[in-house]
DNA sequence: TGTACATCAGTGAACGCGCGTTCACTGATGTAC
DNA sequence: TGTACATCAGTGAACGCGCGTTCACTGATGTAC
């Protein structure tokens, strides 16, 4: 028996797993209580249907998201003073936590969920929009201030770049799972760096 | 009643559609027959199973992409004989076509099959990964022409290059699904663009 | 300290519906002689 | 030109299985007096 409050954290432990393999329909409740050792009945002792459980786990994959990008943004800004390279330092540990991934990264909650909306109620719907706009604020902010001491040497849409760094690990994730080679969308956020890296730095010679 | 063969396309076009907006599994065969206007008697003369549709659809979802990738750098060459415009035209023609794309990119087939990959066979896993090796192939042949005559300002690998177009454009539609934003992904090819722009072009002060 | 009751975290059996698949059959068109 | 047969592109009914959901019940733990 798992300690308290473990049983509903298992049950979307092995859902997100499976809801990321094989997409949200095709992952039976009957396999995720056999897996999660309980009954149906069980199960929806703690979700009052599947589309609960659906939003429980997208819910609780923006927080930790959330989190993780907050994380990663105070410790650079612990490292450097000056924005660029806080923005820099930023890309660079991402990088880092997508790449000690073993296995890679399993699949983003919020792009299986955007491809298969037909499934899904108002209110999913609504949480992935803020999932993808909360990465969007975080990036903005900090390539803004970017802007504001180093002038970029390409017209460029704040927005747009900041959005290009969850492409980047977004389109990872999908050709990291075609190809098998979970080392894809860290190198690809490395190369959104270097963008930004070319973009702001300023010519010298 | 359609012309010769029609029916078979029209099952593929309905099923394609419905796919990208709910995934596989939860995509039935009663509901593609009866907006293809057959019966599942019908569906089960053009393909064996299920699965037989998913390996039609994603042969020719692939096939389609290769031809559109093969124009579109055709006419660039056509356009222009240096190296790096050819990769900077390539990649503007690339933006057109999403961005005319009316209510944005459907979804791609490859990332809906990458994400749900738990639910089909060896010859679809073969399929999805040739798809995207096909891409990598294409852009890799591009940018490394361009290196030989315009030395990169920055250690990039030309593999990792070569999927950054297809994670632009994947990576987009993510997003384009999650903010219901058709134009992103155009957007993002765009940015992918400036750095291609950014990394070979000559300092000329 | 003992008893009564409430709540928590499930069990286990049952349900009806829709799914993928099979199969005997059919009517229209094409081909051989 | 007419007849016999084959093939094509389906129809329509039936199948068994697994799915999500419901519900009456249960045993362990917590709380009130």
């Amino acid at each position: 028996m798992a300690a308290k409050g473990g049983t509903r954290k298992r049950i979307m432990d092995i859902a997100q797993d499976a809801i990321l393999a094989k997409g949200f329909d095709a992952t039976s409740i009957e396999e995720i209580v056999t897996a999660a050792e309980i009954t149906k009945g069980g199960f929806f002792y703690h979700f009052s249907d599947k589309s609960a459980l659906a939003r429980a786990l997208i819910e609780r994959y923006i927080a930790e998201d959330d989190a993780l990008f907050d994380g990663l943004i105070a410790r650079a800004r612990e490292l450097s003073d000056d924005p660029l390279q806080v923005s820099l330092i930023t890309l660079k540990l991402l990088a880092e936590v997508l790449d000690n991934m073993e296995d890679g990264h399993p699949g983003c909650l919020v792009a299986t969920f955007a491809y298969q909306d037909r499934l899904f109620d108002r209110d999913v719907h609504e949480m992935n929009r803020r999932g993808v706009e909360g990465w969007r604020e975080r990036f903005h902010a900090l390539f803004s201030e970017v802007a504001e001491t180093y002038p970029p040497r390409d017209a460029v849409e704040m927005t747009a770049l900041a959005d290009m760094v969850t492409c980047a690990v977004e389109g990872g994730i999908v050709l990291q799972k075609a190809f098998r080679d979970p080392k894809l969308s860290a190198q690809q956020v490395l190369l959104c760096r270097s963008y930004v890296k070319l973009l702001f730095t300023p010519a010298r010679l």
